[in-house]
DNA sequence: TAGTCACCTGCAACACTGTTGCAGGAGGCA
DNA sequence: TGCCTCCTGCAACAGTGTTGCAGGTGACTA
């Protein structure tokens, strides 16, 4: 499936900067900011307010899930191209020194007891530390 | 332990402004936002960068601990008066309709496997939803 | 292929949040 | 009481996200 057709699939139109937000955040495979989008080659030429409706209107449509990491930063990432309606139901692992997201998407959420009375609409779990490939910069520069 | 004690134990010098956060943080019980604080009446005269420096001091000193909920906003709760050194190792609850944060200090976190030759640093699970008297307040006027 | 219409984009402007620099003031210790 | 360090408040700024509006474009129909 191409950029295009899902597009079309979700039921949206398919635009440049549509296809060019979905695009990266496909090629990516991590999750990025609005802030990291609008500064990828592809995108620079798209207005920043536009990056932000593109994001929401994908998000809307269900073919990205978003993120909220330990600074505050809203991140999206595109679901798995075959696996529709993802979920974002898994933990997300942060980088806090390159601010890279992976998901993990092996890993569940745990069950949590709530507040008596209070409803649950979902969950977040942030894992936060320093990546492999970070970690190892820093241990060639110490 | 009042407030003046908590401030001098933990090395801060107490001040008006540090007292008026830390009261307040300890008297409402729950999650609160640098805005939701500065829009307090006892903090209201209080300079909003002066608000922004306690609660870095007071994070740091160990006697608040912060959250970002899934709304990007970091919240700062106070620990308990009796137990120092306070954690955050447990999940937050956040209502979605008062923007209200609850610790559940009695549930932990979950092993979580990260990527490998990452390092973690903490982790952090926020459950959404609505709470007890939000969901009341909807069901009575629908 | 041309026409039409709803949706989308880009621009300008704005609100909000958080940070930095600096001068003056207050807390705490000797 | 005096002094020094730390803290506060003000001003200014940067970054992020939103809103309104005019014009342009995609997709459908005839």
């Amino acid at each position: 499936m191409d950029v295009n057709q899902a597009l079309r699939g979700a039921g949206l139109r398919s635009t440049r900067p549509r296809q060019a937000v979905l695009g990266v955040l496909w090629g990516s495979g991590i999750a990025l900011t609005p802030a990291e989008l609008a500064a990828r080659p592809e995108i620079e030429s798209v207005d920043r307010v536009t990056v932000y409706r593109c994001l929401a209107a994908l998000h809307a449509a269900g073919l990205v899930h978003s993120v909220v990491g330990m600074d505050g930063a809203v991140r999206y990432r595109a679901h798995d191209l075959h696996q529709r309606g993802c979920p974002g139901g898994h933990p997300h692992f942060l980088c806090k020194v390159c601010n890279g997201m992976w998901c993990l998407p092996d890993q569940g959420l745990p069950r949590v007891e709530v507040p008596s009375g209070a409803s649950v609409d979902g969950k977040q779990l942030v894992v936060h530390g320093a990546c492999a490939a970070c970690r190892a910069a820093v241990e060639r520069t110490p």
